[in-house]
DNA sequence: TATTAGTTTATCGTGTGCGATATAAATATA
DNA sequence: TATATTTATATCGCACACGATAAACTAATA
């Protein structure tokens, strides 16, 4: 273990010497500089992640849409109901399988496309400074990702553990 | 630029091209992480965070608990009054200025840091792997604080402007 | 084919987050 | 000292997140 590893068991508990910490507070504060650009849309960042994959691949149903953002269906439900009321998406219960939702973009889902074009520009742009190079930004990124399926894998294995 | 970093105005809006994405994903999944752990002391993640911050020192206003976790007054105080309920903090109006409100532990607040001192370790265990090294996770940490530094500058000057 | 098990989405309740705004106290200024 | 400005919390409304659970449908199986 490495020496700058090492802490007592009190100092664990100070907020400098935590990693979740900035990672919940930059989250916060990323989603705070989306919040003017998607306004001009008027759409949240949650909604426009829908969009992101929906402008990938159209059709999806609710449980594609959940797998690929990480989030419940307690929590999609709603927010495609809001951006089906603001004719963003189609939500239509699929023929084959009555079960499944499936969610289509409207052809205002899709304008919105050429819209945000714009958007990730604006984000790299107030992200990286002197202080942060790309260089540094890539490796960022790679251990994001890492982090995201490793944890994503754990989250899996504690829910399948409870219902064994 | 590197090259790896051009990307097509479509492709910029593709997900596996996001950074901001994996942020906000990880950011959720760790709090998941803490969820289990924080229900046997009957606490959600941002009350943690607040008992951290007092725990380290107590007596705090709303504003000084707001400036350390970078959340605002209209989050914190129903936080803290659920906190109050729970008899973990008291609010009480400072004498001096009676615009502040400052929050104190109480014994059972104070408590709670002995029963709260395995959570650090058991969250990095839960993080690390083979697949990431302690070395990538400091850099990545080092990463995030000067993130969160810089955006909350960046957030404060924004909002600065628009009372200019 | 009747019953059971599994899958998919939705509902409910609680707790954040935050923009906009209000309120009250303290400070600055005319 | 009366008034305007600033500061510190609080209130309101809306949109997530998610654990727990229900409801509707499909698949598996006795």
């Amino acid at each position: 273990m490495n020496k700058s590893d090492e802490y007592s068991s009190s100092e664990q508990l100070w907020l400098e010497n935590q990693i979740c910490f900035p990672l919940y507070a930059v989250s916060r504060m990323v989603t705070k500089l989306y919040t003017p650009l998607l306004a001009d849309l008027d759409i949240t960042y949650p909604q426009y992640l829908v969009l992101l994959v929906l402008w990938k691949e159209d059709h999806l149903s609710v449980n594609e849409i959940s797998s690929l953002l990480y989030l419940e269906s307690n929590t999609l439900t709603p927010l495609l109901k809001r951006m089906e009321q603001k004719n963003l998406v189609r939500r239509r219960r699929s023929q084959l399988d009555e079960r499944k939702v499936i969610v289509s973009l409207t052809p205002d889902g899709k304008g919105l496309q050429e819209k945000a074009a714009c958007v990730p520009q604006s984000i790299v742009n107030q992200m990286s400074t002197d202080e942060v190079s790309l260089q540094e930004v890539q490796s960022f990124k790679q251990t994001l990702t890492k982090l995201m399926h490793l944890l994503n894998e754990n989250n899996n294995r504690n829910r399948d553990e409870l219902t064994d």
